[in-house]
DNA sequence: TATCCCGTAATACTGCTGCAACCTTCGCGA
DNA sequence: TCGCGAAGGTTGCAGCAGTATTACGGGATA
């Protein structure tokens, strides 16, 4: 899962980051509006968390700004505005949800999975491929029932991959699942991953591949 | 174990949260119909426990809104409150059952468990991993029949790797069933549990290991 | 008072992870 | 069919983030 938080706290942003980055949660960071229209314009977020006073404008007038665009990603505001009329505000402008400061991470990945779940369920709550079935909100592999422990990134990749499987990812739509913005990669960290990561599915018998579409992504498929 | 506590006086609320905890029961508190709503929609409780009179309203209303939001939590009525006709119309409304104060602690315990052993709870009623047996509703540990004593802490951490044994257990899920939210840890005491638990477990020929799995969480399996 | 729990912090350790070097495969054009 | 360049695959290695262990002391408990 990939986040864009919008947030001129930049110590609170790094903390938060690294809380949700503990949830498998992938976050890229953006201290302005129009910073962050461009993020949203290239990628393509699960959800986008908003803070309300920003240095170039109200956060929430982002928000029909976002809508007109056409994008429908669900969108948290996050803000120390948390009086009852200034929540109705909020989500009479579009948010989907409306948290006060402080909150809880744990409050904030709970809502954040109500949040995804209401359209027709976009998060599954389990997913098999091969011998595998995965539980991406838990980042639970199992196969044939017995727990397929993973290092981290793998783990990530693999999650995204099955998530679509049958279906190409991009490349970059995997970069975008295991990295954030700020952790660049110079090599070929990528590849290696998906490389140990196969390695692993063939030894532990996974019934699945994943395949390479030169020039363009990996697929995941039953054997 | 985790609660929600729905109780405007904060002496009662502090008082039974000690009382509840040494019984091995973390409790959120909330004193606001709004601000619990809240947090049911991103905590995972195990039951709730609902005062009626409070300051934004009759705590029964509560539980439609909560049954509609689709959530099926057990909730505990508990309140001063307590005529036969009062509890029917509790009960009829859809709490799983009615405690009136004043009310002992072992009572309200007890109807817990029960709470929490019908048919729609999926607790289980015994775990058994190696030559451990864990009864999650009494955090009862026994081997071979003989009582094994745990420390508060390190008792949490097993019961909630036992009851996801074989499974990872994310590390944010683990501080969550230890601690509430009130309590901050600012150091690795997580992993001094789970330390100490280790060599409790090995000195008593337990038969189970718990393993880390980096960047990911801990699980529980036999040896 | 003695005991035990528990958070903190210092230290040691482990293995994930990014990198880079090198190898293999693919696709395209001649 | 062959050659060539680019994309992808594999693997050893060093660095370091995350984890393990343990001692210490405050505080609760009896």
């Amino acid at each position: 899962m990939r986040l864009l938080l919008i947030e001129d706290e930049r110590e609170l942003a790094a903390a938060l980051s690294v809380a949700l980055s503990k949830h498998g949660i992938v976050t890229d960071h953006a201290t302005h509006l129009a910073d962050a229209f461009e993020l949203t314009l290239q990628n393509n977020y699960d959800a986008i968390l908003l803070d309300r006073r920003l240095p170039d404008g109200e956060g929430l007038t982002f928000i029909p700004k976002l809508r007109q665009a056409g994008t429908d990603t669900p969108i948290i505001v996050l803000t120390a505005r948390n009086e009852p009329l200034e929540r109705v505000e909020g989500l009479d402008i579009g948010a989907d949800d409306y948290l006060g400061k402080p909150f809880l991470v744990e409050e904030l990945t709970a809502r954040l999975r109500a949040v995804l779940r209401r359209p027709a369920g976009l998060a599954e709550l389990q997913i098999s491929a091969g011998r595998l079935v995965i539980d991406p909100l838990h980042l639970n592999v199992t196969i044939n029932a017995t727990q397929f422990d993973l290092p981290r990134r793998e783990l990530l990749v693999l999650v995204t991959l099955a998530k679509r499987r049958d279906k190409t990812v991009l490349r970059s739509t995997l970069e975008a699942a295991v990295y954030n913005y700020e952790e660049e990669i110079q090599s070929n960290a990528l590849d290696a991953h998906i490389s140990r990561l196969r390695k692993r599915l063939l030894d532990a018998g996974a019934g699945v591949t994943i395949h390479n579409i030169r020039g363009v992504g990996y697929l995941l498929k039953e054997d």
